[in-house]
This record gives structure tokens, sequence and C-alpha cells, in this order.
DNA sequence: TATTTAATTAGATGAATATTAAATTAGACG
DNA sequence: CGTCTAATTTAATATTCATCTAATTAAATA
């Protein structure tokens, strides 16, 4: 049922503390010691929000070494309510509160995306247009983490979830430099992504 | 602090019962009985959550004897993230899912609230041109309550609190007949702010 | 292997809040 | 005035949840 995940987005940012983390993510990645130290509480608090914040798919983490490093999902913060957005951005990007009418390539991002994903986040078919499939790629992607290898049956399982072509789209990932394969395992190229992300734009 | 704000408006979000509240209102207006026997709760349960969704001005109420009906402010449901906006609106209105680009005039009235309103939602200014003057006017109108009846004191402070010269905005709500006066005391005037609303659309 | 550092888990505490029953208020109307 | 109806308030209860301390896990490294 999709009320409980309206819900629980809205729950992910009813609190102060967890508003505040994504403020200073904005800014940049930050380890969970660092974030603690800077809204004074404890390491534990901040794993406590991060987990609700990872539900609601609103931030990413990346291990190096043993220290994680959360940043933003762009992706889902920039679907958000406007007014949110504009007070987790502003710090980082103050035009972000001038006149900035939502562009061309925006509705399209978003037209497309109601188009061709169900209700439940389904995807229907697989567009043909280029610009189109692109969207949709960036769209499924940008749920996986960010520096976490997959194994090919992790992936599978994870691409199926979306649509049961999984090859089909495992190998659009690949071509379309989405992700790259290390003898099995499969990572995310981040750089490539985005720099896909801002082509869209 | 805008934090508060952000924080208070997924609060009034983040709970199934006052979704449940605006999916049935998204139908049409409903009082407080009629929506405590839908749901399945007490009376008292709908006064706590309508005064929840009041706060965030979600809602809007207008008295007929007795009964209060509750009605969606579509204002502030409109700008509000579309995941939300798709879950209360698709089952009056199933269109709404599919592919709907935001037309011009819903990008210009964006932009006119963000130019013409600071952070914390005081006027800056008055536009000079009619239109955006009429989407400042609109926005305004639209946080008082509907049916509810002023006087010129209430009126007065209310107005104050957007922008200092509150003489000239009370006298343009007249003019274009956003409101009207009855010795003494105004109201507003519900079937010429929407007709005007839908004239900006 | 022992130590250090970061993160998580578990359990406890306290605050916020959703809900109800019962009492009260506010209008409408005979 | 008395009665009816709708809404609100109050007080009580139960649940959720933010936060902490203390213990534990995990990885790196000396």
């Amino acid at each position: 049922m999709q009320l409980d995940k309206v819900v629980n987005y809205h729950k992910a940012l009813a609190d102060p503390t967890r508003i505040k983390i994504l403020i200073l993510l904005a800014e940049g990645e930050l380890n969970g010691q660092v974030l603690a130290e800077k809204l004074g509480v404890t390491p534990a608090t901040i794993t406590h929000h991060a987990a609700k914040l990872r539900e609601a798919s609103l931030i990413k983490e990346r291990r190096d070494k043993n220290t994680i490093y959360f940043s933003l999902n762009h992706y889902f913060i920039k679907n958000s309510a406007s007014a949110t957005e504009n007070l987790i951005y502003q710090r980082v990007n103050p035009e972000h509160t001038a006149e900035r009418i939502p562009d061309a390539d925006q509705q399209l991002r978003e037209s497309v995306i109601k188009n061709f994903f169900t209700q439940d986040g389904k995807l229907k078919s697989i567009p043909a247009q280029l610009k189109k499939k692109l969207i949709v790629l960036t769209h499924i992607v940008s749920m996986l983490e960010n520096g976490r290898k997959y194994s090919e049956k992790e992936i599978n399982e994870f691409i199926a979830g979306f649509h049961e072509d999984f090859a089909t789209i495992r190998r659009e990932f690949i071509m379309h430099h989405f992700m790259y394969r290390d003898n099995g395992v499969y990572e995310l190229n981040p750089q490539e992504m985005w720099a896909r992300w801002e082509d869209l734009k």
C-alpha cells in the first residue's frame, strides 16, 4: 500500500535533527562521528537517524576503511517538496531560492517517470527513445548504494524488482557506463552517472 | 526559524489517519461526524487531526449552522510533494498520474511567490503587473478561513503580518472581489476567489 | 595479537502524540 | 426554556520515538 510509503517519507522529514543532517550533507559528505559532533548528539543517535533517512532513500552511504560517509541522494531530494528543498540547499546554493523556473528537462524527467513507472515503482516498459531511456536508467540506478560492490546475483534481483528483463537493463547500465564490472563484481560509476544526469538538464 | 515550519508540515503528513482525511476531502467537503464514521474513529479524534492539518494550512473550514465542513486548501496541497499530491488526488482525478507537465502559469505562480515573498512568508513588495499582483493576492487570501467573518481590525492585523501597507492590500482585496465588506465585517468571496484562480491557469 | 577507531546494537528513559470516554460548549429550533 | 446535534475540551491510556549509556562488532594498524 502506498499510504505507508508516503507516511514514512514524511516521518523521515518530520524531525529537526534529521533535517539538520540533510542540511549538513548538502555541503558535502560526512561520516557519523563528525555529524554527531556538529549536532551535539552521540554517534548512536546518528545511526538511528541514518536508518530512517536511508529507508526513505534520502541518503546514500559509502564505506572507506571503517568509516562510513553519508551523502544526499539528490535524486530523491530534488523530487520532494520545494520548501524542503530550499531549506536544505539554501546554505550551499543561495540562488536556489531565487527565480528558478523548472526547466523543460526537469519536466520531461517527471513526465517520463510518471509514464514509465507504475504507482508502486515497477517499470512498465523500456523507452526506445535514448533520452527517455537514460532518465529511466538514472532513476533505477539511483536506488543503489554508492561505492558498494554488488554480485551479479544481487544486481539481477535488484533490477528484477523493477522489470522482468533484468539482463537487458543490466547490459544498458554497462553500455551507458552507469556501472562497471570488475571480474563478476558490479559497482556504481558515480562520476559517469552524475555526468549523464547533468547532460539531461 | 523555518526549520520548525518544515518539520511541522511534514509532521502533519506523517500520520496515516490524516492522509486518509485528505484523501477523503479530495472528493469534496465533509463534516467531522461523517469523517469519523468513514474512518472508524470518534469525532474527538477528528477534531485532534483537524487542528494539526489546520496548523499546516492544509485544510479550510466552513461553518453552516452548527456543522463544520472541512475542505482541502488546494493552494497548499498543490505546492507540496508530487508523491503526496498524487496519492491524495488520484482517486478523484486519475489523469493526475498520467503525463501532465506543469503548465506555464503554474511555473509563473511558483516563481512569483519565490520572488515576492521572503523565506518566512513576508511580502517584499506589491507587484505592479496585474497578473503577478493577482497571484500575490490569491496567495495571501488563501490563508484566511472560508466562511468566517473578520473584523476590520482582524483583517488589518492579518495583512500586516505580510506587509506594512495593509490598507492598500485590503483595498485590492475588495477591488478584485477577493472579499466583500458588509457593514464593517469582512468575509471571503470564495467563488470569486477560485474563479480568478482558474483565470490564472 | 593487542590496540585503536568508527559504527552498531540493546536496553532504558522520557517526551510526544494518537486515541478514547466523558463532560462541556455552541447553535438551531420547537 | 428545553432539547437536539455537532464539535470541542479534558483527562487518562497506550504507543511511538528520540536520545542516551554501555556493550559489542568490524576493520585497520602498530
